[in-house]
RNA sequence: CGGGGCGUAGCUCAGCCUGGUAGAGCGCAGCGUUCGGGACGCUGAGGUCGCAGGUUCAAAUCCUGUCGCCCCGACCA
């Protein structure tokens, strides 16, 4: 590849989704399996995903909640126990008919989700109030078939995620659980990922089939569409009642239990890649970052090498002593500018320049990622590198906030809905809390509801469509 | 599922119409010169032309079938 397209090649402006593709690509996060529909994570888009994992595990056990694991196999007389559930996520299950060359009787899905086979458990393992709250999380994938084309990290038929699975004595406490999920979920995305998010209820018509009801974060993305970013659900007893989760009270009445199943997906990666890439590829934000600096070391001959690599040694050792995930590029035979695209392209927050200049002036360049900017430090200021660190994640919350507040407009003039929705956008519009409204909305304008923010409540406006009183004012947009 | 396109080197593709030695650029390997924003020269490796049949003295090229992938229209994290 000449020096043209060594690089991305398209403007995220101009072509974002062919943008995105080849930032996922060229960066190395992912590559395309040779099933169609499934992709491989490479080491460093597993890496990112490892770090999440590690924060939420670390979040999960302070509430309380233990990892566990499920086969990937669930009969079908067992799928199709809640049918309601069942018939949600009929059409895009994949089934397994055969071992070997003989014919499974009750076919076995792979698992679209895991709510029915953890539930049979969970009805073994609780017979007493004593045995709550239960609450396990499960990492491991799940299978939809896509039909529609796929996206690496944000559609494609064989996903990494959690979910997790709890079960409760009272409603009340349930429901708590719920939204103590929630909370995690969206102090996590904004502080590891910098991705700002807006968080309430799901519309009946958008809530998970088997819940009661379905509390999300939505994001909005650079391309004006909408993002859902997790989700927590309130099962009340829809599924402790077909499965027989039931607990014996002190009192020592049988009660079905109150459940909660909740879970987020490597989708966060592609939302991050979006919220955070510009033209010259990833930008990542130091807490998930693989690398947090890479140094260049520059020299353009053995002497210039002798005086440069020690100095470039120390530093590294320095900055290991406090804890950067700092990596030497040694590479021998390519140009310092190659080096430095090429670290751009892979996102790496922070890109640290050494050379004889440097080493004369006891100085070195330190180039921040996320907006490109030179500083000169001092060899003697290197303990400054985890304060900027800190601040670059912080100047990219900032940075993505005030991006997301610009696409989120307050409209409740249809007419103006209509004629603004092409571009794209979160907007607050109020609604009469009807179906008709929702799905006439959905199907003149492409727009869902797609989170009702908590304290939205309003019975003060006209809905949008109907124009009779509205009691809320929720987040219309166009999904991915 | 309905409509269009494409399968030739690791990647992007040319060659096919009009059958006759399988090509280019980039990438890769070695050597040398380079090195502060995508350096250059030389040498070299790398191919069952998606697969299976057929036509022919001869098939990447023509015919038939088949498989796979990509793009556009109804569901989902």
């Amino acid at each position: 590849m000449g020096k043209e397209d060594a690089g991305i090649t398209v403007s995220k402006n101009d072509d974002f989704s062919e943008w995105y593709t080849q930032v996922v690509l060229k960066a190395k996060l992912a590559d395309y399996a040779p099933v169609k529909g499934l992709i491989v994570l490479r080491p460093d888009g597993y890496s990112i995903w490892e770090s999440l994992r590690n924060t939420f595990d670390k979040k999960f056990a302070r509430n309380g909640i233990r990892n566990g694991f499920l086969p990937i196999l669930i009969p079908e007389s067992l799928l199709g126990k809640e049918q309601k559930h069942f018939a949600g996520f009929n059409p895009e299950v994949f089934w397994v008919t055969h071992s070997g060359t003989n014919v499974i009787g009750d076919r076995l899905a792979l698992r679209p989700t895991s709510e029915t086979l953890a539930y049979t458990l969970y009805s073994k393992w609780i017979q007493s109030w004593r045995d709550l709250p239960l609450k396990i999380n499960f990492w491991n994938t799940a299978l939809r078939a896509e039909i529609k084309a796929t996206k690496p990290f944000l559609r494609t038929s064989e996903f990494l995620w959690q979910e997790g699975h709890t079960v409760h004595s009272t409603q009340e406490e349930a429901e708590k659980e719920v939204m103590k999920i929630l909370d995690i979920y969206k102090n996590t995305v904004e502080e590891e990922l910098a991705i700002p998010v807006t968080t309430g209820k799901k519309s009946n018509k958008e809530k998970f089939v088997g819940a009661v009801y379905t509390t999300t974060m939505e994001s909005i993305m650079p391309d004006g569409k909408a993002l859902q970013m997790g989700t927590s659900h309130f099962l009340g007893q829809n599924f402790s009642k077909p499965f027989e989760v039931k607990f014996a009270d002190k009192d020592n009445v049988e009660h079905f239990a109150w459940q909660t199943s909740w879970g987020v997906s490597w989708r966060l990666i592609g939302a991050m890649i979006m919220a955070h890439g510009d033209d010259k590829g990833l930008v990542l934000p130091p807490k998930v970052a693989p690398m947090q600096a890479v140094i260049v070391p520059i020299y353009r001959n053995d002497e210039g090498k002798e005086a440069v690599l020690p100095k470039v040694e120390e530093i590294r050792k320095e900055l290991e002593s406090k804890d950067i995930r700092v990596h030497v590029d040694e590479r021998e035979g390519l140009s310092p500018g190659y080096k430095f695209n090429d670290w751009e392209l892979k996102g790496v927050p922070l890109r640290i320049e050494i050379g004889p200049k440097d080493i004369g002036k006891n100085s070195m360049v330190v180039a921040k990622r996320h907006n490109l900017e030179k500083i000169s430090l001092s060899f003697t200021e290197i303990g400054k590198i985890p304060r900027i660190l800190d601040e670059i994640q912080v100047e990219m919350l900032k940075k993505a906030r005030e991006e997301a507040e610009s696409n989120t407009l307050e409209i409740s003039d249809y007419p103006e809905f209509k004629s603004k929705i092409e571009e794209g956008g979160f907007f607050n519009s109020p609604w009469c809390g009807k179906l008709e409204c929702e799905e006439k909305i959905k199907e003149e304008t492409g727009a869902e509801i797609r989170v009702i923010p908590f304290g939205s409540e309003n019975a003060n406006q006209k809905c949008i469509y109907c124009k009779e009183q509205s009691i809320s004012v929720p987040v219309f947009a166009r999904g991915y």
